[in-house]
DNA sequence: GGCCAGGTGTAAA
DNA sequence: TTTACACATGGC
């Protein structure tokens, strides 16, 4: 069985460095978060646009916009009436707690994020990862398609994320690469119907 | 035209 | 505790 680790370096070495999270900023960083539920990377991009077009991807427009306005920059990436209003709710906690800085310095941060209605694990640890660079790690519908397929390994949010957790280093940086590597084979080799199971660079070793 | 994409909340079985 | 469904646009 291959370890945790040992995947890691297979994928850094087929892969390289992916560089995430893409964004120029926290902020930036948080908002791509939340409009990236269940929705393609590219979709995001176009909203973000539309935000930095509007000189709105900042904490303080999106408190003081419209709902109507925020809900028609945000349209590209589906669900556009539910992220608007998740957007704001989020925007209303960090303005709440002093402003991105601090809130990002909060200690119980994962749990606030938590406490913001369409904020679920996924979402409160990409954001506590990237943003705030704590060490938690992100799982996401590749990384359980991936642990189920190749290691046989069927769990829950929080089950996944122990499994990687307990046999890595809980470093910031690890993390970091290892979800973007996930995702990245995952859009590859590993995609939900018609896997590219011949040309993927772990299948040799995959129980799938 | 049908399926999928870097989820979450709610309600029923 | 698990499963089903709504939420919605855009690419292939």
């Amino acid at each position: 069985m291959v370890s945790t680790k040992e995947l890691f370096d297979i994928l850094l070495e087929e892969f390289g460095p992916q560089n995430w999270w893409p964004g120029d900023s926290d902020f930036e960083i948080m908002v791509g978060a939340i409009l990236t539920q269940n929705v393609n990377w590219s979709n995001v991009e176009k909203a973000l646009d539309n935000m930095k077009k509007a000189d709105s991807l900042n904490l303080e427009a999106v408190c003081e916009m419209e709902d109507e306005q925020l809900e028609a920059l945000v349209r590209p990436t589906g669900f556009y009436r539910q992220k608007a209003a998740r957007l704001k709710r989020l925007s209303r906690v960090i303005l709440e707690k002093g402003g991105i800085k601090y809130f990002l310095k909060e200690d119980d941060l994962r749990e606030l994020l938590l406490d913001v209605k369409g904020i679920g694990p996924e979402t409160a640890d990409s954001i506590a990862l990237y943003a705030a660079r704590i060490p938690t790690f992100v799982v996401d519908a590749y990384t359980k398609r991936i642990v189920e397929r190749f290691y046989g390994y069927r769990g829950n949010y929080d089950d996944i994320k122990d499994f990687f957790q307990n046999s890595l280093p809980k470093d910031v940086d690890i993390y970091n690469e290892y979800h973007a590597l996930l995702v990245k084979l995952g859009k590859t080799y590993c995609k939900k119907t018609d896997p590219r199971c011949g040309e993927c660079p772990i299948s040799y070793h995959c129980s799938y």
